[in-house]
DNA sequence: TTAATTAATCGTAATATTGCAATATATAGA
DNA sequence: TCTATATATTGCAATATTACGATTAATTAA
């Protein structure tokens, strides 16, 4: 199949799983890692710095601004990329109260 | 191609990155929460009460297991599931970290 | 307008993931 | 031992992901 059955997961449950998808993989950790180090926007210098294609990184940047991580300016002929401020709070926010959950060790095991 | 050119990213971009991936699927959030939530072991009773059939929960299991983020005990005839208290942490850590990068809006977008 | 530059999209190949039925394995109890 | 119960494994079909070359679209500079 390969296909994930979300009608029977919660709309939270399956929204944090979009996000995390959206992280797993290292080339877009990278991707999000250099925008925050730099802490300005990143135009087009990913291609090179990265080794993955034109194609490939431009990929991975349509994802992540498609689960809303960052956010894309036309500048010119290049286009700038940045964090999107909101959400990332937001999915800070989500994720640590998704593993603040955990009450600490059990007794059982 | 479908396979992940880990070898031009760093150990710590590939190894957040499998932690993200292994908790990047609804039914793996729902089993997590569950363990969460209960505060004690979880012996089978996950299948039926996730939608999904019992191949596909243990294979979600044992994803969770090999990335290390829960542990099984055997207790007689079932198995019984918690979080792995050490390793949780470090994925608390290791994610806050990740997370923490940002800081703040930036003023060129 | 034309050429150069940059990024997005398309098409495709290779591989990974999801889900399940069927089967195998392991333990407890009769 | 035999049976029932619980979980793991196998094999498979459907779909998703990753990567890249080729192409397209959009903008700037000449």
């Amino acid at each position: 199949m390969g296909v994930t059955k979300t009608e029977i997961f919660t709309e939270e449950q399956n929204q944090l799983a979009t996000l995390l998808k959206a992280l797993a993989h290292p080339a877009r950790i990278a991707i999000l890692q250099r925008m925050m180090v730099a802490n300005t926007c990143i135009c087009g210098d990913l291609v090179g710095e990265l080794g993955l294609a034109q194609a490939t990184i431009s990929q991975h940047l349509k994802e992540l601004k498609n689960a809303g991580l960052i956010q894309g300016t036309i500048e010119g002929v290049s286009v700038c990329y940045c964090i999107h401020p909101e959400n990332w709070k937001k999915l800070e926010q989500h994720l640590s109260g998704f593993l603040k959950e955990f009450k600490g060790p059990v007794s059982c095991c």
